[in-house]
DNA sequence: CCATAATTCTTTTTT
DNA sequence: AGAATTATGG
């Protein structure tokens, strides 16, 4: 029986209602992980069949530990659960059904950067000058289409621009290519399903007979076709119970779109809502400190978050003085907490762009700190790896026409440029895949390779198979044979990869080429590969949403980084990036430190960026400057040749100045008493007292 | 065809 | 700053 004494009121009641729609608004930190794992548990505890439920989470991690805690509550039933991400829910419909969707058994996901490549080769071939139209841009139209439901055909009907109508070229190309590739992107995971059930309702009605009970957490993040898909699902028994807080809607940009937590009430005439308005997770402080800040979005339903828990230490505020002075100051009170007992996995760093985490990184190895980090892919984006890879997919299949002209020349073979384009001709003109077209000359022996090695393949492990493909296509001996630092460190990472691979066999029993492949491209993570423990977390704040840590260090909170200086000109836009700070701050439980950087070299040029106006917007009793107290005065020396500033000068019109508040500005005019200094919008131009030692000079 | 040099581009957040 | 693409010379 289910135990359900820790549960308050409304907790219990979101348990137990499993009779029709369910909306339950729930706050951060307000259980409600808890109240979904415990509502599974309660279902197969009446007598509900595993199978009979479908629980569909964002992120991979959210959904690994979902099936942990529903684990924990129930056992090993847990495993029979379907508990997915959306695209691997929409992934395993593809393989369930490919042949209604006329694609072949071993259809391959291309990945972002692969989508990219096919793009820029249409836009070559049907000659669109990547200078007027960038392939990035064609490719997010494409994407929002297909994420909007438009497809090649419905897009062509309302391309007007110039710009429309190169992209409706592009788009039905590139759905003809990947076709003849056998091969499916990102969006199409959820595109498919949909269009497999509105031409064949006798499949969904078998879905629909199958999943009675759904549970869609983070639903202010469903975008249009994650939203259709789960609405034709649950069409016929209604047991859907979604779950989501609108001050947490986060993912506008991938066409998440949070009036569809507002739709439910009108999709679903009789939802029962219920509201979780308490907090369990962070002290009051930090609370505080979060709900001070979110109060300031104009476009929002009005609702606090309260708690009855310890007020707790004060917010920590550190203005470091550059990047590094950031990331050693993070170090040291990372070490302090460490050495009061705070135990590593209850430590996160979090920032808003991944660019951010080398400099952390940087310190955290200089200090001995044991850290892992969480969404960079900077080791699937290494040319061997992705190399290994396209070789391991173009085994699988052999139509992947993206994989293999990446590796047809890997190691070198001789084949160039005018060999591929003549095999591009010909699968072209005969709608062939460039494998199909492949039957002389130089590239006749790779394919032998390829043939060889598929004829040992079926026998052989997949750790084995990594050896195999080394071996045969002369990858390592290429490598060895050019005895640099860096080929030693190729070879490195390639017999890293081999340790994934183990860690996987070893998980799953023996798992297939296919299952290996669908995962690291939907799980694109090392991190989520290996069992590292007892680490302390770097990770984005997108990533950390959902998660919980006792200390959390927000880093780089200056106007610019966060809020990014992209979200400046659009007030929505500035309105996601606050509610990504009320996510930042909720994730903390116990201590929460702020830092950010007088000066900071970010994508190779130096800025000076004021505090985060989201700083100023935290309640001031809620937070304390440790500016002051530099406890990494040895930095202080270190960086004195570097110091960029200037003081008692005599200004004149023209002079690039840095403020202490504003940062960056040029001296506009000024008199015997002001002065007048022009900021980056949206600040503008600002009066100040004639040489105030806010005001530097900038050399 | 290949290696290297020079130049240009990109740089938010994720599946 | 670093990656990616293009130009150059062998």
């Amino acid at each position: 029986m289910i135990n359900l004494d820790n549960f308050n009121d409304k907790q219990k009641e979101a348990v137990l209602y499993n009779d029709g729609p369910l909306l339950i608004l729930a706050g951060a930190g307000s259980g409600k992980t808890k109240v979904l794992t415990t509502k599974v548990a309660a279902l197969i505890d009446s007598g509900i069949d595993t199978s009979e439920i479908l629980a569909i989470t964002f992120t991979n991690k959210a959904s690994k530990e979902m099936k942990e805690r529903i684990y924990n509550l129930i056992g090993s039933d847990a495993y029979y659960i379907q508990i997915s991400t959306f695209h691997s829910f929409g992934l395993k419909i593809l393989k369930d059904n490919y042949e209604l969707l006329n694609y072949k058994k071993n259809f391959t996901i291309i990945d972002s950067d692969d989508s990219l490549s096919v793009i820029k080769k249409i836009m070559k071939e049907i000659n669109v000058d990547q200078k007027m139209i960038s392939p990035r841009y064609i490719k997010d139209n494409i994407s929002s289409a297909k994420n909007s439901l438009v497809d090649e055909f419905e897009y062509s009907k309302y391309a007007n621009t110039d710009n429309e109508i190169i992209i409706e070229k592009v788009y039905k190309r590139y759905q003809e290519k990947l076709k003849i590739n056998n091969s499916v992107d990102f969006d199409d995971l959820l595109v498919l399903p949909i269009k497999l059930f509105k031409e064949y309702p006798s499949v969904l009605k078998a879905y629909q007979e199958r999943y009675k009970y759904i549970l869609i957490d983070e639903y202010q993040d469903t975008n249009e076709a994650q939203y259709v898909l789960t609405k034709m699902i649950s069409a016929k028994y209604k047991n859907i119970c979604v779950v989501g807080d609108n001050d947490q809607s986060i993912y506008s940009f991938r066409g998440a779109n949070y009036q569809n937590i507002l739709n439910f009430e009108k999709d679903y005439k009789d939802a029962k809502v219920i509201m979780l308005e308490q907090n369990y997770r962070s002290t009051k402080t930090i609370l505080d400190a979060a709900n001070s800040v979110i109060k300031n979005n104009k476009y929002r339903k009005d609702k606090k978050l309260w708690c009855d828990n310890n007020v707790g230490e004060k917010i920590t505020y550190y203005r470091a003085l550059n990047e590094r002075d950031e990331a050693d100051y993070i170090s040291l009170e990372v070490e302090k907490a460490l050495s009061n007992g705070v135990l590593p996995t209850q430590i996160a760093v979090i920032y808003r762009t991944n660019a951010q985490s080398r400099t952390l990184e940087e310190s955290f190895l200089k200090n001995n700190i044991p850290y892992k980090i969480i969404g960079s892919f900077y080791f699937y984006n290494r040319k061997e790896i992705k190399d290994l890879i396209s070789y391991l997919k173009l085994l699988y299949n052999n139509n992947d026409d993206v994989s293999l002209m990446r590796v047809i020349n890997v190691p070198k073979r001789g084949i160039g440029i005018k060999t591929i384009t003549n095999l591009e001709n010909k699968a072209e003109i005969n709608n062939i895949s460039i494998y199909d077209a492949i039957d002389s000359g130089k590239e006749l022996i790779f394919k032998n390779i390829i043939e060889d090695i598929k004829k040992e393949m079926d026998n052989i492990n997949l750790t084995k198979l990594i050896d195999l493909v080394l071996d045969k296509s002369g990858m390592r001996e290429a490598l060895i044979n050019e005895n640099t630092i860096e080929a030693d460190s190729r070879l490195e990472n390639l017999e890293e990869f081999k340790s994934i691979t183990k860690n996987f066999e070893e998980r799953e029993g023996i798992i297939s080429l296919e299952d290996f492949l669908n995962e690291i491209t939907l799980v694109s993570d090392v991190e989520e590969h290996k069992d590292s423990k007892d680490r302390v977390t770097l990770m984005t704040m997108h990533a950390a949403k959902g998660l919980e840590f006792d200390y959390v260090f927000i880093s780089g909170m200056e106007d610019g980084i966060f809020p990014s200086n992209k979200s400046f000109y659009d007030e929505q836009e500035i309105e996601e990036e606050r509610r990504l700070c009320y996510v930042a701050i909720t994730r903390a439980k116990k201590k929460l430190y702020i830092v950010n950087a007088r000066k900071r070299r970010l994508y190779g040029i130096d800025s000076n960026n004021p505090p985060s106006r989201f700083i100023s917007e935290i309640d001031k009793n809620c937070i304390e400057n440790n500016s002051g107290n530099a406890v990494t005065k040895i930095n202080v020396y270190k960086d004195r040749e570097e110091e960029d500033f200037v003081t008692d000068i005599n200004f004149k019109v023209g002079d690039k100045v840095i403020q202490d508040k504003y940062g960056n500005g040029i001296v506009v005019s000024l008199n015997d008493e002001f002065m007048f200094i022009a900021f980056p919008f949206p600040i503008g131009i600002k009066k100040f007292v004639k040489n105030h030692k806010s005001i530097k000079l900038e050399k």
